[in-house]
RNA sequence: GGGCGAUUAGCUCAGUUGGUUCAGAGCACCUCGUUUACACCGAGGGGGUCGGGAGUUCGAAUCUCUCAUCGCCCA
C-alpha cells in the first residue's frame, strides 16, 4: 500500500468524526460500567468559537477519552447558554439594523425574534467542537430556555422563595444604564482609570465661610443631601450642626458627622448623595437622610437634577465643571487613578441605583459549598484556587438574579396589588389566582387583575442548576440518568468563573441533591499571546480556531494547545505549537509508513537485536505509562503530553524502531513485525486522547478492520512494572551517543564501519547487538589490555577504544581527559569535603552519607582510568 | 486598602517531605548530514550565580526574613 509522505488531515478528520458518530461511539446509557462524566461549561448562544474554548474543550475531550479507554461508560453533554444580556443585545442590535425599536414591540413579538436569532446562531460553537474532534453525546444536547431546563429553574425559584431564601426588596444594586438591567456583583469589573478629582466650595449656611470637597463625579451635587465630617476632625468641629448650600441650586443640606469619613482623603469633607452611592446610600439610612435620585435608567439626568435635564451624565460632567469653574466654585482639580465598575457584557459605567430587585440569599447555601471543598470532597486543580474560593464564599453576599430584559426565565411573581407584599410565587397563572384569591382574601380577583412580575432571572441562575438539570434532575428526581451519572467526575473551566458558576453549582449540588455535582474541578489558564495580551475580538490579536485547524490538523492544534498549559497557567499561544503539532502528526504518520514498506516474511529468522528491542521497549513503555497514568490522576496535563510526545518520538520511534529496523532491502521476520504492531497499537492508544484523528487513521492502515473495531472505542493498555529493562539499558544509551560523537568529530560517516574495543570485568553487555546495529560496528571485542593508538572513553568502570585507522591526535586526545579529570576531582573535592564533615555524617541520614561514599569510589574509580589512558598515550 | 501567587536557559515551563552527577524538559539557536520512514527529518552541541540581599542548616532552587518587579482575586 502507498502511504502519502506526509500526513493531509484534510483527508482523514470528517472521515473519522462521522464513522465515530456513525458507530454511535459518543452516545452513552447507564449499565454496569463505572460512569465518567463531564458536562460542558454551556457557550453561548451567542458566540462563536474562540481560543479559550478551544484549550477548555481539548482538556475535556482529553479526559473523555482516555476515560472511554480506560472501559468506564463515558459521557460527555454538550449544551447551549441562553445568555440573557448578551443575547438580548445582540437581538437589539440585529433589530436596529432593521429599524426595529425594541419598545416598539411586545414582550412575545422580541422573544419570536430572540429565537429566531438562536435558531439561527445558538448551534454555531457546538458545530465548531465537531471540528476539533469534540466526543460529546449531542443526542444529549441541552439549552438552558428550553422547556425542561425552564421548568427546573422556576421549581428552584418557587422552592427557594417557600424556604425563605429568595426575597424581594430595595437595595443599592449595580445598574448598567445601556443594558437598562440590574446586575449581580460579579457581573461588575473594576477597572482602574484615570479620573480627575474636583475641589469644590460649598457656602455654609449664614456665613461668609465656605468649605471645600473634593469629588470625582462633580454632576451628583444635584443629588446631594448632606456634607459629612469625621467628628475627630478638628478643622470641621466648628461646623457642627450647621448647613451648607449646594452650589448651582442653593439647596440647604446638613453637615453630618460620622467615622466614616477619611480624615486623609481629599479634604475630609465628604459629600453625601444617597441615591448614587453605596457608602452614601448607607448613612443616609443611618442619619436619616433625604435620597434624591438624579438619573433616569438610561443614564441621563431627570428631573430631581433640575439643571441638565435629560442630558448623559458624563456629558454633564464636562458641563456641570466647565459652569463651577466660571462661577468660581471650582478650587482645584487634580489627577486621580482609581477604580471604576464596568459592566460585564456592556462596558457602560455602573451606577449604583437604589431599585427594587430579587434577591437570594446565599449564607445557608453557601456553607456546605465551602466546608466541601476546604475537606477536598471536590478537589480544585491547580490547590491554591481553593484559597480564592474560601475568601470569597466567607464573605458572601445576597445575590441579585433579576435583570430587567425579556430573553430569559420570566419571575413567576404574580402581583394582584400596589403593596410592597401583594404578590405570590406560582408556577402558573391558574395556581397564582388560587394563590392570590388566597392571599388578598377577594374572590373577586380574575386572571386578568394579575401582572406577573416582567423581569427575568439572572443567566447564572440557570446555569447553576445544569449538572443535574441536564439529567432531568428535578423534574424526574429519581430517574436513571442522574442517578448514574451524577455526581459528574470533573469540571474544566476558566478561573473568571468560579464564583459566577462554580460555586453556585456546589451549592445548588448541596441544595438539591445532598452531593457535589463534581468531585475535581480543573481550572485553565487564559489564552494570551505571546505580548500575554489576552485574546480579544476587540484586539484582534486572536487566530480564528477553524482555521487553525484547517492548517495543522485538529490533532495538531490540540497539541499545540496543550503543549505550554500546566493547570492555571495563563497560556501564551503562538502558532509554532501548532506546528510543532503538526510536525508531531508527520512524525507518527511516518512510523506507520516506515512499518508497512517492510516486507513481512516467514522464513528470516528472528534477528537477536530485535528480540531484545522488543523487550526493552516494553520495559520503557510500562515504566513511561505509569508515570503517565500518574499525571492523569493529578490532572498534569502537560507533562502528560510531553512525556506522551517523547515517549513516540523519542523511545519508540528513534530507539526502538531503529533497532528492530530490518537491513535495507531486507524482509522482516513475521514475529518481529507482531510485536512492532503490537508496540504501536498501545502507543497509538495512550496517543488517541491528544490526537484522535490520526491515530485512528493509523490504526485502520495497519489492516483493514470492522466498522466497530476503533482505536477510539479500543482499550487503554495495563502496565507491568516487573520488567527492568529499561533502567539497564540507560547505560547502553550512553555508549551509543559517545560512539555517536566520535563519528561526528572524526568526520566518519555512518556507513563507514567501525570497531570498538572494550576493556571490561565483563566479556559481554546483554545490547551488545543493539550497539553494533545502531552504530554500525563490525565488531566488538573485549579485551584485557588499553588498546593503542584510538579514541577512547569511559563509562562507569569500563573503557571503551575505537581504532579510526589513522594516526590520532595525541594532544588533542590529552587535553580531553585531562579535562575530564580536572572536573572529576573538583567533584571529588566536595564529595571529599562532605565526608570528612563529622557533623554531615552524623547529621545526615544513613542513605544520603552512602551514596556519598558511592559517588567517592566512582570518582576515583574514574580517575584512575583516566590516569592510566593518559599515560598510555 | 485586604488576600493569594509568581520570579529557574533566548521563550514557555518542570523541579513532589531540604540530600543521588540536581540545576532539567520542549521549543528556539549553533554545527554537521541526500544512511534506503520522516528536512514537518537525523546526529551532535552551546546556553542559567535558580530576581537582589540576609538568615537557619553539615547541606538551600527548595525553609525564614527583607527588598524589588509582575500577575490574579476581593473591597
Amino acid at each position: 500500500m502507498e502511504i502519502a509522505k506526509n500526513y493531509d488531515s484534510s483527508k482523514t478528520e470528517e472521515k473519522w468524526y462521522a464513522h465515530w458518530q456513525a458507530q454511535n461511539f459518543f452516545h452513552s446509557e447507564p449499565d454496569e460500567r463505572e460512569a465518567y462524566t463531564i458536562v460542558i461549561p454551556p457557550p453561548n448562544v451567542t458566540g462563536v468559537l474562540h481560543m479559550g474554548h478551544m484549550l477548555n474543550n481539548t482538556i475535556q475531550d482529553l479526559l473523555v477519552r482516555r476515560a472511554r479507554l480506560l472501559g468506564k461508560n463515558a459521557c460527555w453533554v454538550p449544551g447551549t447558554d441562553h445568555a440573557s444580556i448578551a443575547t438580548e443585545a445582540k437581538v437589539v442590535q440585529r433589530l436596529a439594523k432593521q429599524g426595529i425599536n425594541k419598545s416598539d414591540l411586545t414582550r412575545e413579538e422580541f422573544m419570536k425574534h430572540a429565537w429566531e436569532w438562536t435558531d439561527e446562531y445558538g448551534g454555531t460553537i457546538l458545530k465548531q467542537l465537531k471540528r476539533l474532534g469534540a466526543s460529546c453525546d449531542w443526542e444529549r444536547t441541552r439549552f438552558t430556555l428550553e422547556e425542561d431546563l425552564s421548568e427546573a429553574v422556576i421549581d428552584v425559584f418557587i422552592d427557594l422563595h417557600e424556604k425563605g431564601l429568595i426575597y424581594r426588596g430595595a437595595r443599592m444594586v449595580n445598574w448598567d444604564p445601556a443594558a437598562q438591567t440590574a446586575l449581580s456583583d460579579e457581573e461588575v469589573v473594576h477597572k482602574e482609570v484615570n479620573s480627575k478629582l474636583y475641589y469644590l466650595n460649598y457656602q455654609i449656611e449664614g456665613s461668609e465661610e465656605s468649605l471645600t470637597i473634593a469629588t470625582t463625579r462633580p454632576e451628583t451635587i444635584l443629588g446631594d443631601t448632606a456634607i459629612c465630617v469625621n467628628p475627630t476632625d478638628e478643622r470641621y468641629a466648628h461646623l457642627k450642626g450647621k448647613r451648607a448650600i449646594v452650589p448651582l441650586i442653593n439647596r440647604s443640606i446638613p453637615i453630618i458627622q460620622d467615622e466614616y469619613v477619611d480624615v486623609e482623603f481629599g479634604t475630609g469633607c465628604l459629600k453625601v448623595t444617597p441615591a448614587h452611592d453605596l457608602n452614601d446610600y448607607n448613612l443616609g439610612i443611618k442619619h436619616n437622610l433625604e435620597s434624591i435620585d438624579i438619573l433616569n435608567d438610561d443614564g441621563t439626568l431627570n428631573e430631581n437634577a433640575q439643571l441638565y435635564v435629560g442630558q448623559d451624565r458624563f456629558e454633564v460632567r464636562k458641563h456641570i465643571v466647565k459652569d463651577l469653574k466660571a462661577k468660581g466654585i471650582l478650587a482645584k482639580e487634580e489627577d486621580l487613578q482609581n477604580k471604576v465598575g464596568f459592566s460585564e457584557r456592556t462596558d457602560a459605567v455602573i451606577e449604583p441605583k437604589l431599585s427594587i430587585q430579587w434577591f437570594c440569599d446565599m449564607q445557608k447555601l453557601a456553607k456546605p459549598a465551602l466546608d466541601h471543598v476546604m475537606d477536598d470532597t471536590i478537589q480544585f486543580y491547580p490547590k491554591n484556587t481553593k484559597n480564592t474560593y474560601k475568601h470569597w464564599m466567607s464573605n458572601i453576599k445576597d445575590w441579585c438574579i433579576s435583570r430587567q430584559l425579556w430573553w430569559g426565565h420570566r419571575i413567576p411573581a404574580f402581583y394582584f396589588g400596589q403593596g410592597p407584599k401583594d404578590f405570590v410565587i406560582a408556577k402558573t397563572q391558574e395556581e397564582a389566582l388560587q394563590k392570590a384569591k388566597q392571599a388578598s382574601g377577594n374572590e373577586q380577583l380574575t386572571i386578568s387583575d394579575l401582572r406577573q412580575d416582567e423581569d427575568v432571572l439572572d443567566t447564572w441562575f440557570s446555569s447553576w442548576l445544569w449538572p443535574i438539570s441536564v439529567f432531568d434532575g428535578f423534574k424526574n428526581p429519581d430517574n436513571p440518568d442522574i442517578n448514574y451519572y451524577y455526581p459528574t467526575n470533573d469540571l474544566v473551566t476558566a478561573p473568571e468563573i468560579m464564583f459566577f458558576w462554580v460555586a453556585r453549582m456546589v451549592m445548588a449540588g448541596y441544595e438539591y441533591k445532598g452531593l457535589p455535582p463534581f468531585k475535581n474541578v480543573y481550572y485553565t489558564g487564559i489564552v494570551r499571546d505571546k505580548q500575554r495580551r489576552k485574546m480579544s475580538k476587540s484586539l484582534g490579536n486572536s487566530p480564528d480556531p477553524i482555521e487553525l485547524i484547517e492548517k495543522y490538523g485538529a490533532d495538531g492544534v490540540r497539541v499545540g494547545m496543550l503543549l505550554s498549559s500546566p493547570a492555571g497557567n495563563d497560556l501564551m499561544f503562538d502558532e509554532g505549537l501548532c506546528e510543532q503539532g503538526r510536525n508531531f502528526s508527520n512524525k507518527i504518520w511516518n512510523a506507520i509508513r516506515l512499518v508497512k514498506s517492510w516486507e513481512i516474511s516467514d522464513e528470516v529468522e528472528l534477528s537477536e537485536a530485535a528480540e531484545l528491542g522488543d523487550a526493552w521497549f516494553q520495559s520503557k513503555f510500562d515504566a513511561v505509562l505509569v508515570e503517565i497514568n500518574d499525571a492523569y490522576d493529578k490532572f498534569r496535563v502537560s507533562d502528560v503530553l510531553m512525556m506522551t510526545y517523547k515517549l513516540v518520538w523519542d523511545e519508540f520511534c528513534s530507539w526502538y524502531l531503529e533497532m528492530v529496523k530490518p537491513e535495507y532491502q531486507q524482509p522482516i521476520a513475521r514475529k518481529t513485525y507482531d510485536q512492532v504492531i503490537a508496540n504501536f497499537e498501545k502507543v497509538l492508544a495512550v496517543l488517541h486522547p491528544f490526537m484522535p484523528f490520526i491515530t485512528e487513521e493509523i490504526y485502520h492502515l495497519i489492516e483493514t478492520r470492522n466498522d466497530e473495531d476503533c482505536l477510539m472505542v479500543g482499550k487503554w493498555p495495563v502496565a507491568n512494572t516487573s520488567n527492568k529493562m529499561a533502567d539497564e539499558f540507560e547505560q547502553t544509551k550512553e555508549i551509543i551517543t559517545q560512539i555517536r560523537n566520535i563519528r561526528k568529530s572524526k568526520n566518519i560517516a555512518f556507513k563507514d564501519a567501525i570497531e570498538l574495543k572494550v576493556k571490561s570485568e565483563a566479556t559481554a553487555n546483554q545490547f551488545d547487538v543493539i550497539i553494533q546495529k545502531l552504530t554500525n560496528l563490525s565488531s566488538i571485542e573485549y579485551v584485557n589490555e588499553q588498546v593503542e593508538n584510538c579514541i577512547s572513553f569511559v563509562i562507569g568502570a569500563n573503557e571503551f577504544y575505537i581504532p579510526i585507522g589513522e594516526q590520532i591526535d595525541v594532544e588533542a586526545e590529552k587535553i580531553k581527559i585531562q579535562t575530564e579529570i580536572k572536573y572529576l576531582e573538583g567533584f571529588l573535592k566536595a564529595v571529599k569535603g562532605k565526608l570528612s564533615n563529622e557533623k554531615f555524617v552524623k547529621g545526615a541520614p544513613e542513605q544520603v552519607v552512602a551514596n556519598e561514599q558511592k559517588k567517592l569510589a566512582d570518582a576515583e574509580t574514574k580517575i584512575e582510568l583516566l590516569n592510566k589512558q593518559l599515560a598510555a598515550l
